[in-house]
DNA sequence: CGATATACGCTACGACTCGTAGCGAAAGAG
DNA sequence: CTCTTTCGCTACGAGTCGTAGCGTATATCG
C-alpha cells in the first residue's frame, strides 16, 4: 500500500533534488537555527528555486520535519556482552548523536515547536522517544539474560524503572551536550556509567 | 559594586511595565512559541508601546532571556531536615514550574536559539543555569551540618559534585517533563530521589 | 518657579522573510 | 506532435525586526 505511483504524464521532478533539499535544511539549521533559516538560503545551498521547496513541503515546519526525521532514521542497538559495556554504548550513541551540531538544533527547535503542536509532539515523540526507549528494555533484557540484574518481580515495576533510567540517561547527556555545551569524553561516559551502575540493581529489583 | 545607581534626573521608568512585559512575553511564548512571538504583540499585550520594550532589552533574545529567567528565580531550597526531603521537593518545585505550559515553551525555544547562537548560550547559563546551582549548594551545606554528608576535602571536589549533581537532576526532569512529556508523580520522585542517594554519598566524599 | 533630562506613546521607515502567482522553457507520456 | 508536469526566474503582498523622529509627561536640580 501507499504506492508511490507518481504521475504517470509530465515531466518527472529531480530524483537527487529532495535528498539535497533536505540535506541542505540541516545544514542550514546547523549554522542558522530554526529562525535564521531561510527557504531562499536553502534553495540556494540546493541548487534550486524557492518555488521547487514550496512544491514539495507545503512550509517551512514540513520542511524540516522531514530534514530531521530523515537524519533520525540510522539509531540502532548492539549487545555488547556486558551490562556496562551495553550502558557505555548507548550514553556513547546519544551523545555522538548530540554532538552534530545539526542534530542540536534540529532536535531543540523540533521540541520547542512541538510543545505547542500536540500533533507534532506525538510524532516527536513515536519516532525519536521510543525507539530510543527500546533500547533501554533491551538492555535490561540482556542484562538479565546474562544474571547482571534480578528478573522483574513484577511488569508495573520494570516499565516505571526503564522510564527513571531512560530519563535520566538521555536527560543528563541532553543537558550536558546541549546546556553545559561540554562534549561526551569517554571518561565522563565511564564515570556516568559508574554512577548509574550503583543503583541500578536497587530499582530494578523493586 | 554593579549598585544599579539608575538616573537621578528625568522622568523615571514605570516600576510596574518591567513585570508585565516579561509576563506579557512568557503569555506569548507560550501560546505562539519563538517564532510566533512578536514585539508588537508583546507590547499590545503589556499595554506599553513597542519602543518601550527596546529601551529596556536590546533585542527580542535579551527579553525572552529575562522573562525566563525571572520565571525560574521562584525555586527555592527548602531545610525540610533530611536530604531525601530536601532533593524531593527541590525535585517536585521544579517539576511543577515545568509543567506550565508557557515554562516548557518558553525553555525549550530559548534552548534551541541557543544552540546556533554562542552568545544567547552565554546569556543562558549565566542568567538561567548557573543561578539555579544555589539550590544544590545549599541543600548540600544544610546535609552536611546535619552531618548526613562529609564536609569537602577540598574546594575543587565540591565544586565538581555540585556541577554533576546539578546537571543530573536538571537534565533528568527537564527530559521528563519537556521531552518525554509524562508527568511527575509522587513515585517517580521518590524512585529518581532513590537513584539520587546511592551515588551521592560517594562522590561528596571524593 | 524655570531649566534640564529622561521616559512615554505614536507613527513611519528600511531591510528582510514568508509564501504565492505568473511567465517561458524543459522533459517525459501517449 | 500534443499534453502534462516540473523547472528556474522575477515580482508581489503581507508581516516582522529594530530604528528614528516627534510631541508630551514626569521627574530632579538650580
Amino acid at each position: 500500500m501507499t504506492a508511490p505511483s507518481g504521475p504517470r504524464k509530465g515531466r518527472p521532478r529531480n530524483a537527487d533534488a529532495d535528498g539535497a533539499i533536505l540535506a541542505a535544511t540541516r545544514e542550514a539549521l546547523a549554522e542558522l537555527g530554526w529562525g535564521g533559516l531561510t527557504m531562499g538560503d536553502v534553495a540556494a545551498r540546493a541548487g534550486v528555486a524557492k518555488t521547487t521547496l514550496y512544491r514539495r513541503w507545503p512550509s517551512k515546519n514540513e520542511l524540516v520535519v522531514a530534514a530531521v526525521a530523515e537524519q533520525l532514521d540510522e539509531l540502532e542497538m548492539a549487545d555488547l556482552g556486558s551490562l556496562r559495556a551495553d550502558i557505555e554504548a548507548v550514553v556513547a550513541q546519544f551523545a555522538a548523536l548530540l554532538s552534530a551540531p545539526e542534530t542540536q538544533a534540529a532536535l531543540l527547535a523540533l521540541f520547542a515547536e512541538a510543545t505547542r503542536d500536540p500533533l507534532l509532539r506525538k510524532r516527536v515523540r513515536e519516532s525519536i522517544i521510543e525507539p530510543q526507549k527500546r533500547l533501554v528494555i533491551a538492555g535490561r533484557a540482556a542484562a538479565q539474560t546474562r544474571g547482571e540484574l534480578p528478573m522483574d518481580s513484577c511488569e508495573e515495576m520494570a516499565s516505571a524503572a526503564v522510564d527513571i533510567i531512560f530519563d535520566t540517561v538521555a536527560g543528563t547527556v541532553v543537558h550536558r551536550m546541549l546546556v553545559s555545551g561540554e562534549p561526551a569524553t569517554a571518561e565522563w561516559i565511564s564515570a556516568f556509567t559508574t554512577l548509574l551502575l550503583a543503583p541500578l540493581t536497587e530499582i530494578a529489583a523493586g
